[in-house]
DNA sequence: GATGAAAAATCTGTGAC
DNA sequence: GTCACAGATTTTTCATC
């Protein structure tokens, strides 16, 4: 499926989106015109979906960042569907991910302070439907890892 | 320290980052020079620190994706240190993300199948020091929230 | 100090080979 | 896959507010 050339593509590609396909070219050891058509390729393959803005919240002004794991009331059948479209109505609640297990959900949550926290968590989380059980971890910190998939 | 221009454009932003300062100035009633200025302003200043490419793992052949809750040992003070720099070596070892509380680190990892995830648990994982106690969550989705943030 | 218009430099995407 | 090029885009300049 991928040759040689796209996973070093790829891999030029992660760590610098922000390259011209010129400057990949010549990273991977190709011409310009066949790192923009293999990078084509994977976007229409969907291997490749684009690219995410990075912003730094702390710079914005919000100092707070918490996952927090919940857990719904297994009693009632569309409580995962009833809490994820609520959820996603939540501008503060950065990302959503959902699991197998004990735990059904975690929520990335970011808020301006601790006071702007508390009303956020009490008005606009506990609020949420179907929540069983939450528990808040405070972050402080999120690491990439450095080392590069064996593509 | 910033004003309503520079949020829309950083709302546009976030919305779509390959748009061109063209298309973001329209969208944003301004110029193409002057988003193209207030963005390179938003670098320098640190609130935007770039693009990220969104790879689809699954696509790539990662079916299993895994996020690991993992609790280390107080009693060694250097445990926290030793353990990231030893996460961060594990190229499967996706996200690092570091907590106050009852839990320390989580970790997202992913894997190609259930097979290629046992070993890397048992080889590479499990072997990270300083680990007091580990729980397991299998990913089944992640969602961006879709409401944008009252910059 | 910030803006818009327009020029200059650079890059992308396409066609021919 | 490479080469060459037209068209688009980015980035700078400059006069202006």
């Amino acid at each position: 499926m991928l040759d040689d050339l796209d996973r070093r593509i790829l891999r030029q590609y992660q760590a610098d989106p922000e390259a011209g396909t010129a400057e990949l070219a010549e990273r991977c050891g190709a011409t310009s015109a066949t790192v923009w058509r293999r990078l084509e390729r994977m976007r229409e393959g969907g291997i490749l979906k684009g690219v995410e803005a990075v912003i730094d919240w702390q710079a914005l002004g919000y100092a707070v960042e918490v996952s927090l794991r919940v857990t719904l009331d297994k009693t009632v059948a569309r409580a995962y569907d009833d809490f994820l479209i609520a959820a996603r109505m939540v501008p503060e609640v950065l990302e959503i991910q959902t699991f197998l297990g004990r735990v059904d959900v975690r929520l990335s949550v970011i808020a301006r302070d601790l006071a702007h926290y508390q009303v956020l968590y009490r008005d606009r989380i506990l609020t949420l439907p179907h929540i069983a059980d939450i528990e808040t971890l405070m972050h402080i910190a999120r690491v990439k890892s450095e080392e590069a998939l064996p593509l």
